[in-house]
DNA sequence: TCTGACCGAGTCATCGGACCATTCATACGG
DNA sequence: CCGTATGAATGGTCCGATGACTCGGTCAGA
């Protein structure tokens, strides 16, 4: 067998390789535009609907951007379009899996809660006191769940490092964030919760990292809470 | 016009929606087969070509395995199948990203180092005198970038997060490690990181939390130096 | 009866071609 | 000079055919 090299891989995800390979050796810059469809698989010898399958899966993760009559583009680069797809993680995680996802978070969040109080300016401060206000005139949990996400979201913006603000969108995702809100509406969380962002807004709007990073993990603890419940409840979907 | 929900959106990016669902509501659940590709088109309407590109879609996200021959099957949808691609991120990131990319890792190491401190086994800790010994008397670059990597994975895996375990994985990715490692082999950074690991290991063994999160953060704190002068050097690619 | 090679149906992988939908630059007419 | 029409370029979708691989059942031989 002269040809060894091929192993057991399909011709698919060898061109999903040469193409990231372009991008990491620099052939390909972020923004350029690649050939056509057609002349890519010619060029690496395969057929266009495998080459479209590669191009669709460079696309899901926010390496390539397909404009329908326009050309095939490398995206930005940039963290935010590389880890779109960190969220499906948690929209489609469960049982105990949520609780680690929170404990992530609860590492990641205080330290961008620091971050934060190093570096906020008065307007973003100003910008988490009208989402701590709409949020407490919300009614609907639609709305309110919205602007708690804004909340957290101005925070990690404010910590400067759009990696770690990426990977935190991804563990707060609408939908899981949702199911956190519709799990807890029972006792008086609302008010405590509203507490606990005013006390995170009071130590960055003080400059005191340490005391955000306290804040933000006490947060975090109470969804962390509910977390555990709903693992050591029955694993399974009960929906 | 009669239909509005469809907006501007690809059938193929439907159909991946329409999966996704599937899995979020527990309709399709962690190992279970799927129907036929020629089922699945028919079933949500469209075809064969456009189903296989969300499938290949959901595959690379590490959602769907295909198996040549024998049928499509979803994954156990644990977080490690789930962030695979989260490597792509540090294997094609450079300039102040690879900062950012260190920054996070700075976060996390320290807070799995507590948790391995309080987790770790004897055969853990036997194993990774292994990994420090071979990585002494390691040659070349290719085998102590390996014995690293190893060192560090054992004790993500002794915190017992999987999800944290994917993270720091992506992060730590063996290209992007080479990186570094290739990039500085001026002084003497190989018995400085010898030691750096030796004091790591010494915490573990001694069950002390904190002294695993200090030691983890003084060795991150080293490759952070390094990320430092990439971003402020030349921040497009001089290879 | 048990074993193992064989075989065929089922299924994914790949290909080539055709046509539609959208974009964009260019030429045309006012 | 400006706006519009037009057509080539290009991604989106569909179809049919063939190859490659898996897996279960069959059947000859011990």
């Amino acid at each position: 067998m002269p040809d060894e090299t091929a192993a057991r891989t399909t011709v698919t995800e060898r061109a999903i390789e040469e193409i990231k390979a372009k991008i990491a050796t620099g052939e390909l810059e972020p923004g350029q535009r690649l050939p056509t469809e057609r002349d890519l698989a010619a060029e690496l010898g395969l057929s266009r609907s495998s080459m479209r399958e590669a191009i669709r899966a460079l696309t899901v993760m926010g390496v390539l951007e397909a404009r329908h009559g326009a050309g095939i583009y490398v995206t930005r680069l940039e963290p935010g379009d590389l880890l779109e797809t960190f969220g499906v993680v948690a929209e489609i995680s469960r049982g105990s899996t949520l609780l680690h996802l929170v404990q992530v978070r609860k590492i990641l969040e205080p330290a961008a809660a620091a971050a934060a109080a190093a570096r906020i300016d008065e307007t973003g401060l100003a910008r988490l006191r009208a989402e701590m206000n709409a949020m407490e005139r919300g009614t609907t949990a639609e709305e309110i769940v919205g602007h708690d996400l804004e909340f957290h979201r101005i925070i990690t913006e404010a910590a400067a490092n759009p990696v770690l603000a990426a990977i935190l969108g991804g563990l707060n995702s609408r939908t899981f964030r949702a199911r956190v809100w519709r799990g807890y509406r029972e006792d008086g969380v609302f008010p405590r919760t509203f507490h606990e962002h005013d006390q995170i807004y009071r130590a960055l709007a003080e400059r005191d990292p340490d005391g955000a990073r306290v804040a933000a993990a006490v947060h975090i603890g109470a969804v962390e809470e509910w977390a555990r419940r709903q693992a050591n409840e029955d694993p399974s979907e009960t929906e």
